[in-house]
DNA sequence: GTGAAAGCGCTAACAA
DNA sequence: TTGTTAGCGCTTTCAC
């Protein structure tokens, strides 16, 4: 059915119930009311191709992978949720980039008003291992004058009507050193997967400005795979002075670890703390399972999503980039230190 | 730009530009050539609101997952890449459905041309527990004269304009069975998690053609979490006869029945063959790896839009349910059987 | 407070 | 082969 038709139908003109249907211009309650009634009773609902051609806006935004279309992991998973269910409060739907020029040719041909660029993955890495991928999509959607936020370790260098929302990993990294002192360690490892890193230099701060120092030899830049992980703890294991707690980078290293210390007979959490990074989907899974840290992906999406609205609605109203925190998931694989490290 | 700033730029009838856009209708070479030269050189992109509206075409699909709105797991985001990567062949876009009643709003407003549905989540369960929520959807669709095609581990019954792509969970179940028997195994333990089951049944049938019977204490319906598969496993190595191979119903009971067997200081694969089902992606980074059984979820979703576009093109050929056949990933938890199950 | 009418940008009869 | 023109269904001035 038709507005005129509907209209008809109803026996009032179709501007009448155009402006029933936004809730826009002057119009009495009254017929408000019953012209709402009846589109419940004949069914009627307009045509969103009609509505997006006479309004200029698609109400549709597009997300974009830094690069590659792959959903890897849980992390892009939960946080296209969460962008998702923030754009459907406004009645926006969320359209998944595809390879090739799609993206630009959607700005273009106004298939979506905006675009929210995943410069990260998995918390740790760049989706390519390209630092710029994300910021040359970011540029191009810039270009064609279209609202573009990207969701990265770092914030955009002001691209005009590029907006940022950063995940601070410093912030997780700081909680967890705060929790091992609290425990009560001192002689802890970092296993790493590459530098520069800011998990690393939050964990390290908040160590230093506590009197506690990381000595070089406790760092180890590992890799990224549970092999890596593995190695890296026996390396570490091996020291004359051995840590009693291990932050690894991420969760593929951390299992790796665990790994390591069942095979070498060190017991996890008695003999050794070990903490991951990522949250990933199997981290609840290890034995025992991973204690780790994970950003809120729901927050994220909601902050990339009200960011994009910003630039739509008001694109001359300054904004700063927003700031989502990452946080300490406390599962079974931290104890208290223990004095000696063997079993008595 | 619009088509008419563009056309007269060029010289020509808006027609003839849409025309060579749509590549439909008599057209000389010559001029075709010429407009797409200067398309490129003007950087004209048609408007795909009002080509939608014109053609009363969406050129998008929905995806829904059955009732819920959880892309819960490697499944499901490499079926949506799958779907996502077949779409994008056509020129279609794919919306994720949002809570509430979005998606009948989608297809009454002519958002989207067509839904997938996904009645099936990590192949195990239906996503819900709610056996016809996918079928529930299915109906809604098809009631509005949409087109509709629903995964699933059984084809839909017959709804009018409704297609479905069934997964043959048995032909999977049929391949393990026929590796255990190669390998020797002739005692077998099945953890289940629910009853009735396509890949019980096919596993059970296939044993049977060969002259293995799977007798009733071998097969234990434990349920869907890790501790239950451990606890069927225990059960399974308590019987005066245990079984040499196990076979689990999802890759989180299997993972369970790992961990038992590591703490009963049984060695998989040495003594114990264990083979999961569903593939998620913590299978990979089990001890040892752990072999299941997958779904090629890029055939799924071709197969799946395919039928789509079949619904919408010609809505009037009759066509048949696709089956996609799910199939054995070899990795390092099946070995030959021993004679002697303990370690000489 | 309500309605008539002119677009929004593209497509497809129909004419030329 | 090409162009003219009347829609596609909705929004929004502008009169009433």
């Amino acid at each position: 059915m038709t507005i005129k038709e509907f209209a008809r139908a109803v026996g009032v003109s179709t501007t009448t119930v155009s402006r029933t249907v936004s809730g826009q211009g002057r119009i009495s309650p009254a017929t408000r009311e019953m012209v709402l009634r009846r589109m419940d009773e004949l069914g009627y609902t307009p045509n969103l191709n009609a509505q997006r051609l006479a309004a200029g806006r698609a109400y549709t935004v597009a997300l974009a992978f830094g690069g590659t279309q792959v959903l890897s992991d849980m992390f892009l998973t939960e946080l296209t949720q969460g962008i998702q269910n923030a754009l459907h409060v406004r009645g926006y739907g969320l359209l998944l980039n595809a390879p090739g020029n799609t993206l630009q040719r959607w700005v273009k041909s106004q298939a979506v008003d905006g675009v929210i660029v995943v410069g990260c993955g998995p918390l740790g890495m760049n989706l390519l291992g390209d630092e710029a991928q994300d910021e040359r999509i970011a540029r191009e959607i810039a270009d064609m004058k279209a609202p573009c936020v990207v969701i990265g370790h770092d914030p955009v260098t002001r691209i005009e009507g590029v907006g940022s929302v950063v995940i601070d990993l410093r912030s997780g990294a700081r909680q967890v050193a705060q929790m091992l002192m609290i425990q009560g360690h001192s002689c802890i490892g970092f296993i790493g997967s590459h530098l520069p890193d800011s998990v690393l230099s939050g964990f390290w701060d908040e160590l230093t400005v506590n009197g506690i120092r990381l000595r070089e030899e406790q760092v180890i830049i590992a890799g990224r795979t549970p092999d890596d992980g593995a190695h890296a703890l026996r390396t570490l294991l091996a020291q004359p002075e051995p840590p009693t707690a291990i932050f690894a980078r991420t969760d593929a290293l951390a299992v790796g670890a665990l790994r390591a210390a069942r095979k070498l007979n060190v017991r996890v959490p008695e003999d050794l703390s070990v903490i991951g990074h990522d949250d990933v989907s199997f981290a609840g899974l290890t034995e025992p399972p991973l204690t780790t840290v994970r950003v809120d992906c729901a927050q994220l999406g909601r902050a990339a999503t009200e960011m994009l609205f910003h630039l739509l609605d008001k694109p001359d109203v300054p904004f700063s980039p927003q700031v989502v925190h990452t946080e300490l998931v406390a599962r079974e694989t931290v104890a208290p230190m223990r004095h000696s490290k063997f079993p008595e």
